[in-house]
RNA sequence: GCGGUUAUAGUUCAGCGGCAGAACGCCUGACUGUGGCUCAGGAUGUCGAGGGUUCGAUCCCCUCUAACCGCCCCA
């Protein structure tokens, strides 16, 4: 009988490791506070129809990749309903914005969320069927502001912002716009009849796209297909004047403000609600999966969900991704294991309860404290103290009755005599 | 979902159709209340799982599972 393991594309995040991903959280919910930005936290698992009407049917998401059941009916009468685990949280923020109409406010909805979320795909680096997203949204009634191009550029310069406090080095944004879902639509048109009389020389997988989905025949990485694409038609030509002015406003403002970006005509994104501007901020360390994060306008899910017109901007960033690329930059060495202030050594099991109460004494003055076991003899406290704590404070009859404790620190070496008052303040000096 | 590579000790990895190996880590002692350095000794394990070929399989074959790489797609 085989032992039981974590299933398929999940895993255990196991500490040092989990020390960084409390730092990237930590440091995200900072910047977004900065931001003026609160948290929202949706269910794990929604009604399956969220899903297929916001993120769409005939994306990859929703028609293969969803984790689907149906539920318990809890009466004979009753219909079953169709849950699905969250394989993205745009469309789970958009339900609650419209379920607790928060709209009515006036106001614009500045949300941001931390959270797992589910996609059935093949497991690779940086991909995974449970994966973290950190992502944010911004939405509201247009009279609040919503629609403006200000959004989208305070939303990418907070993302700068974000990425630089991580200490993300070497990141690019690239920037699209998709223009508005008359304009993408002129542009599918276009980009088919372009396609007809050339496909024939491309790649099968060009000659099945073009059939299926023709924005994704502008990915293509086939050296021989790129002088095809180059020639064929870009969204930017078919873009209304309004979003043509939304574009460019979105860019003088990342340029008043010094975000560096790069635009790429071909970047579509996979989700049918987007609108006008998309973007992806990418790194080079990533392999395949390059994308540390990505997101854009979506101007009409609102309506798509059955709720008030509510224009908004939003992003996701892939947590595992971010970690793996701050795991690479650190190149391990920067991963000080956590160690404790202390280490309790009690000498003989009849010093295991005064231990107990020395510890209780100083972790509610702040102090981390490893607690020892008084059978070990004193060699082996040592040594397990010296991989766990910065100092040992051994605690033996003598100490026990005079109430000076002998206290050794690992980094110099020097041994001190300690009265148990001074103790705290004793242990909480490094340079002791 | 498709193609490729891989799977041996806690970890990183050698290995061979005939007794299962190294390094690091771990445990014990030298050192009875003093770690790191050193020395001596010890345990590492269903060789990913299941089946087949063979006198004999960790090794060869098949199936499965998983990780990694690429495709698809995406965070």
């Amino acid at each position: 009988m085989s032992t039981l393991k974590a299933v398929r594309g999940t895993r255990d995040l196991l500490p040092p490791e989990t020390a960084l991903w409390n730092r990237i959280e930590a440091t995200a919910r900072d910047v977004f506070a900065r931001y003026n930005f609160g948290e929202i936290r949706t269910p794990v698992f929604e009604d399956t129809g969220l899903f297929a009407r916001g993120v769409g049917e005939e994306t990859d998401i929703v028609s293969k990749e969803m984790y689907t059941w149906e539920d318990r009916a809890r009466a004979q009468s009753e219909k079953t309903q169709s849950l699905t685990l969250r394989p993205e949280n745009t469309a789970g923020v958009v339900r609650a914005y419209i379920e607790h109409g928060l709209g009515e406010s006036g106001l614009l909805q500045k949300l941001y969320y931390i959270g797992p979320q589910f996609r059935r795909e093949r497991p690779q680096k940086g991909r995974y069927r449970q994966f973290s997203q950190i992502g944010a949204e911004v939405i509201g009634p247009p009279s609040a502001g919503s629609e403006s191009p200000l959004r989208d550029a305070e939303v990418l310069e907070m993302l700068a912002t974000l990425l630089d406090e991580l200490g993300i080095t070497g990141w690019t944004l690239e920037l699209n716009s998709v223009g508005s879902s008359a304009d993408r639509e002129r542009y599918n048109q276009a980009l088919r009849a372009a396609l007809v009389p050339v496909v024939s020389q491309m790649c099968p997988d060009c000659q099945r796209r073009a059939e299926t989905n023709p924005l994704r025949v502008l990915d293509c990485k086939v050296a021989a297909d790129q002088p095809i694409i180059e020639r064929l038609p870009v969204i930017a030509d078919s873009l209304d004047e309004e979003s043509k002015k939304h574009f460019a406003a979105v860019t003088a403002a990342l340029d008043a403000a010094g975000v560096p970006y790069t635009l790429n005509h071909r970047l579509v994104r996979g989700l049918d609600y987007y609108t006008r501007t998309t973007f992806e901020f990418t790194h080079g360390g990533l392999g395949a999966q390059n994308a540390l994060l990505g997101g854009g306008r979506y101007d009409g899910l609102s309506e798509m969900l059955g709720g008030p017109r509510a224009p908004g901007i939003g992003f996701a960033i892939g947590e595992d991704r971010l970690v793996l690329t701050l795991l690479a930059q650190l190149d391990q060495k920067a991963a000080p294991p956590q160690v404790a202030d202390a280490f309790i050594a009690p000498l003989g099991e009849g010093m295991n309860a005064a231990a107990l109460v020395l510890a209780r004494e100083l972790r509610h003055q702040g102090l981390w404290i490893e607690l020892g076991e008084g059978s070990f003899r004193l060699k082996k406290s040592f040594e397990a103290a010296d991989k766990t704590a910065r100092q040992i404070v051994i605690l033996g009859e003598d100490e026990l009755q005079s109430g000076i404790l002998t206290v050794k620190n690992f980094s110099t070496g020097i041994q001190s005599k300690v009265p148990r008052g001074e103790l705290a303040v004793f242990l909480a000096e490094p340079a002791n």
